[in-house]
DNA sequence: ACGAGGATGCTCT
DNA sequence: GAGCATCCTCGTG
């Protein structure tokens, strides 16, 4: 497997733009545990101008400059930098920072199609049932692809984690909707995912879940 | 099939 | 003390 890793230059663009990209892309771990690899078929996109952002709020608005102690403030660091983070006290979930260094942005993995490793996949995953649930969500595949805390802050554009064009591309339709679990710019539709895949998350946009419980019953 | 509730720890108020 | 870019289990139909 001799894929080219994805450069800095890929990152160095309009997060949106590089959400919708990633989509197809293989996501590879290749380390001394062994060989894995994915193909993502979700992102959900965050900016520094959105109140999701962990680094919403930390540019002070005189200066320019960026509280160094904020939450989030990673997320300013050099295009291609991973951004790890723990979730409902839990779950580990992995980004990779996007925009110039010092501006501030990234693209959340959400979700990928298993392509290679599966029995290490299934050894960081023993509740999966089958090779949908490997990595069909942003807890999942980090599970899958054993990323935790001991990833965060390195460059996706080698080994042992980075992404690769993946030789053999699938033509797809991509779809858009709000973005998963947010309670703070839900209505922006910044999750992108592959139309027809099986394998992406079963979760519901944060749009739809707040009409939802507004309207509990009305059903069919 | 679907919904409610719990787990669990870090950050911010 | 609350909230959180989640997932799993166990109820009820």
């Amino acid at each position: 497997m001799n894929l080219t890793p994805l450069t800095a230059g890929f990152f160095d663009r309009p997060t949106l733009d590089v959400a919708r990209d990633m989509l197809g892309v293989l996501l590879i771990r290749d380390d001394e545990t062994g060989y894995r690899a994915g193909r993502i078929v979700e992102t959900e996109a965050y900016t520094q101008d959105d109140p999701a952002f962990h680094g919403w709020g930390i540019v002070d608005r005189h200066t320019g400059l960026i509280k160094p102690d904020g939450r989030g403030y990673d997320l300013f660091a050099k295009p291609g930098t991973s951004y790890v983070y723990l979730i409902y006290g839990m779950y580990w979930l992995l980004n990779v920072v996007t925009e110039r260094e010092g501006v501030g942005g990234a693209v959340l993995i959400r979700a990928v199609e298993p392509m290679h490793g599966i029995d290490l996949m299934y050894e960081g995953r023993p509740a999966a049932r089958n090779e949908r649930e490997l990595a069909n969500g942003p807890g999942k595949l980090t599970q899958a692809f054993g990323v935790d805390k001991s990833q965060h802050g390195i460059m996706l554009t080698e080994p042992p984690l980075y992404f690769a064009a993946d030789p053999a591309v699938a033509p797809c339709t991509i779809s858009t909707s709000c973005r998963i679990g947010i309670t703070r710019g839900i209505d922006l539709p910044w999750r992108f995912f592959v139309d027809d895949s099986p394998y992406v998350s079963p979760g519901i946009p944060s749009d739809i879940a707040a009409e939802r419980r507004r309207e509990p019953e009305r059903r069919r």
